[in-house]
DNA sequence: CCTTGGCACTCAGGGCAAACGAGTGCCAGA
DNA sequence: TCTGGCACTCGTTTGCCCTGAGTGCCAAGG
């Protein structure tokens, strides 16, 4: 049913659709492929390939396109990842390692992975939620007005301005102080917002209540969970090289804008194993034409977040499998690193 | 030389042409306007005009489209600033006012600007280098790893993670820390790097050596113009619209993806200000066919930043640059607000 | 039973000419 | 100075034919 001649000649359909943009027949098959067959067999075999979905013609008289269902069979039975190129990885590696802080990985990761891949690339980044407390910093900036700084393990900082109703002491901010870290450093950082709320018990009644609004605040910020729908986007012009502005672009350039529709294409596959989304796969009915191939990233097997490229069903499947695949490792390791 | 009824006729040539996007005939113009003659007449108004370079004809059979100097014309002379509606006033304010920080307002602000006119917005982030010291906190998190954390007057927030070779006692660590603030609170940022430098040349030797990585460290954050080049954009999907998708959109789209392009069309224009850049008036020969409409902001007449939106020269110039102005004055009213 | 060459058939796209019509410029008269 | 009339221009649309790529089917050969 699927021999395996058949199955050559889906694959070089795919490549050859996916580098010219165009139908393709059964005599430039055999040309450009060493097929070993006439063209007269390989019209049997794309029939058959027909009969069964896997290909489509436009109209009568031209050549076949793989269907949906066809690059499903090409990404599951026939794809092989190609390898990264040393020249690539060497250009991830040090535009990577130059990062200096987390936004900075962030953004460089995405511009990078839309240049490998020429496409519309997209980085989740690193939910708070799976982040543990590294240290809390409480500022008085005047006696009335504390600045509440939270330095999470991913490297991303969250800050909160906290009004007093009463003064607060020094030596008090600072008891605070140490009693914060000591109950919430290391710890993840939804268990660490309960530990942190009851502190103020253990305290005088006169410093409770100062320290009751700062704490409410700190659990506040850390259990904000807005950052988790922070997105980056990169490679938006590569949009301008589809074919099909009104079925394709214009719904894609729509999602763009919603993060959130973002990160529902982007799904939630685990670290290291590499998502692909053809089509009409997708969760929304608009972006039919187009296709994602995402992946988790994380230091040892912890999902912090997503990244991925999407666009045309008509996309450099393999390419896009190992570029995707080598910046979130990449990116998975520097996370580790600053981590450690 | 420029009659008033030649204007009125460059006027509504101007507004249906933007209406419609078609090259507009005498016939037409007399209808959808009560201009109160024939079309005879204004077909010599319009001769008279094309002569003077305002109007131009595509081709013999056509009717006629704005030049640049056209729009330059309206927008100078006849534009009059359509006021913004009470909802949409109602609208802004709400928005914005519900903004938790700094990002959330630059995020909220393109959003909203990019409704608004129904083109791509651009929003630069308040540049670093005009804004003042708040508070520079140090947190050591091992004894030789110490966490630099520069909180500005804009709200914005800057975190450096140094490593020592030699441990740095919490005593000395506090009276650096004293210091610094000492020399840097309220001054501005590029002072503040200079004046910080120089501490520890006052300090014993033995803590003069980290301390002196640290204040260098510190120096550098502050006079790290990284963020002077960060921008948000939004609405892109709205180019969707444009009819001409290789001369309009591909080249925009391009220009979106480097911030620095970005920044250099936003310009420099002063708080309170709309600057109109109309296609060729702006630096770049790719994006002749878009215009920008501009202006700083930022609080007491500061210039924090700038925002605008970018979109296709046949756009509605008295509707964006009200938009951009009311956004604008928002986004200064909060920032002056949160710096009180 | 699979493969192959031959052959008739289909149909999208390109080229071409004719008809159309929106819009103009100009001119003579009010 | 404005207006109505009129001849003219030229891009666009329509219809047509033709070409050629590509197919499906069939009969013959391994």
């Amino acid at each position: 049913m699927v021999d395996d001649r058949k199955l050559d000649v889906l694959r070089a359909i795919v490549e050859d659709y996916v580098a010219t943009e165009e139908p393709v027949g059964s005599k430039a098959l055999v040309e450009r492929h060493g097929l070993g067959v006439s063209p007269a067999t390989v019209r049997n075999d794309m029939a058959a390939l027909e009969e069964e979905g896997y290909i489509h013609q436009p109209h009568t008289s031209a050549g076949r396109v793989p269907t949906d269902k066809g690059y499903r069979l090409f990404v599951d039975k026939l794809a092989t990842l190609k390898p990264m190129s040393m020249a690539e990885r060497r250009a991830i590696s040090t535009l990577l390692d130059g990062a200096v802080d987390l936004d900075d990985v962030v953004q460089k990761s995405v511009r990078l992975l839309s240049q490998l891949t020429r496409q519309v690339a997209i980085v989740q980044y690193p939910s708070l939620s799976r982040s543990t407390v590294r240290h809390v910093e409480l500022v008085a900036l005047t006696p009335t007005r504390v600045m509440v700084i939270l330095i999470l393990s991913t490297g991303r900082v969250e800050q909160r301005l906290v009004e007093l109703d009463e003064a607060l002491a020094d030596v008090d901010l600072a008891e605070l102080r140490v009693a914060v870290n000591r109950a919430s450093a290391g710890v993840q950082i939804a268990a660490a917002a309960a530990a942190v709320v009851d502190l103020p018990d253990a305290l005088r009644p006169e410093q409770a209540d100062p320290a009751r609004t700062i704490v409410t605040v700190i659990a506040e910020a850390m259990s904000d969970h807005r950052n988790d729908e922070r997105v980056a986007v990169s490679g938006t012009a590569n949009l301008a090289r589809y074919g099909d502005f009104d079925t394709a672009v214009r719904p894609l350039l729509e999602a763009l804008e919603e993060h959130v529709v973002l990160l529902k294409l982007l799904g939630e596959s685990g670290v290291d194993a590499v998502t692909v989304r053809i089509g009409h796969e997708g969760p929304y009915s608009e972006l039919a034409a187009t296709s994602v191939v995402a992946t988790g990233y994380g230091p040892q097997e912890l999902h912090l977040g997503s990244l991925g490229v999407v666009g045309p069903t008509r996309m450099d499947y393999p390419g896009s499998m190992s570029a995707v695949r080598a910046v979130a490792r990449y990116v998975s390791r520097i996370l580790d690193e600053g981590n450690q």
